[in-house]
DNA sequence: CCGCTGCCCTGCAGGC
DNA sequence: TGCCTGCAGGGCAGCG
């Protein structure tokens, strides 16, 4: 799935291209991807009608487009974000495992997943959520005030992400600590620390020479502290470089892909050799999914938690 | 409360 | 060629 470096690329390309506009009409091609929007896909489509984009703001893997008032859609003038206060609306995305945000000039041809489409009152380049394996989704969402940021209600339970200002890595630390369980899981609930999927997991605990079943109470606080440290720089790294795709499935808003798959050093890299040490990268099941590591680099610590 | 399993979907690669 | 299995970057309900 797209994680934080690939959504936050998308986001930045969604408001480049969508704030200040003003939505003219909705299609849900497809229910499934409105499923989160319990009033129905037909309701979803009427109140998006009228509605002005104010910003795209983005927490981990979630996206949203900040609204403005139907009576706002009078006002020329553009408004940015209220700072507090006043709560608002948003459309939320989740990419989930394959979803893009593409920017489409009219006439193009619809993508076989094409999910969702919105087409704005100046004619230009569309909207539109492309979804193969229905995943992600959209949904209108009541922001809500959480510790001083206006987040979807749906995202209230989400932990601030390692790029935000808000993000606080001596508490991180402290609850990694407390945990007992894998530091791999940890790193992955979302409710703990967000953005970080699959691969930028892999690649944290490579550059902290830590592997993935580690207690996390046996977890030192300078090790902690290390671990968060290469989270923020691999995904610095990876957002310089527009984010990871193997394939068409992760791109930007212009379709063109990111080129951080030429920098991993382990995920997806079974059988090569270690950037570092030269060992053969080994590749374990875990979760259902894939674990990446070093066996030199990352030995296996003796009470490994699955 | 916490940790963990199973499941939601489509498409593709690889084995037979 | 086809059929089958496993796998893919996520998250959530529901269980113990």
């Amino acid at each position: 799935m797209p994680e934080l470096p690939e959504v936050e690329t998308i986001r930045r390309g969604v408001a480049e291209h969508a704030a200040g506009r003003t939505v003219a009409e909705v299609e849900v091609l497809h229910p499934r991807a409105v499923r989160r929007h319990v009033p129905g896909p037909r309701d979803f489509e009427a109140r998006l009608v009228g509605r002005s984009v104010w910003s795209a703001q983005r927490r981990g893997k979630y996206l949203w487009l900040e609204l403005g008032e139907p009576a706002d859609t009078q006002s020329t003038e553009f408004v940015g974000t209220a700072g507090g206060g006043v709560p608002g609306e948003a459309l939320l995305t989740h990419l989930g495992m394959s979803g893009q945000l593409k920017v489409q000039p009219e006439g193009a041809p619809d993508e076989k997943h094409l999910r969702v489409r919105f087409r704005f009152t100046d004619g230009g380049p569309q909207l539109r959520f492309v979804d193969q394996r229905t995943f992600g989704g959209l949904s209108l969402a009541e922001l809500v005030d959480v510790d001083g940021v206006a987040l979807p209600t749906p995202v209230a339970h989400i932990a601030p992400d390692p790029v935000e200002k808000v993000f606080d890595a001596e508490a991180v630390v402290a609850r990694l600590r407390s945990r007992r369980t894998g530091i791999k899981r940890a790193l992955l609930d979302q409710s703990l620390i967000s953005g970080i999927g699959n691969i930028y997991a892999d690649e944290a605990l490579w550059r902290a020479k830590l592997h993935w079943a580690r207690p996390t109470e046996t977890l030192t606080r300078p090790a902690a502290r290390r671990l968060l440290a290469a989270v923020r720089e691999v995904l610095d790294e990876a957002l310089a470089a527009g984010g990871t795709s193997f394939d068409a499935l992760y791109v930007n808003v212009n379709g063109e892909s990111g080129y951080f798959d030429r920098s991993l050093a382990v995920y997806g890299q079974a059988g090569r050799p270690c950037p570092r040490c030269g060992a053969l990268v080994r590749r374990d099941s875990f979760m259902n999914r894939s674990s990446y590591t070093c066996p030199v680099c990352q030995p296996k610590p003796r009470n490994a938690h699955y």
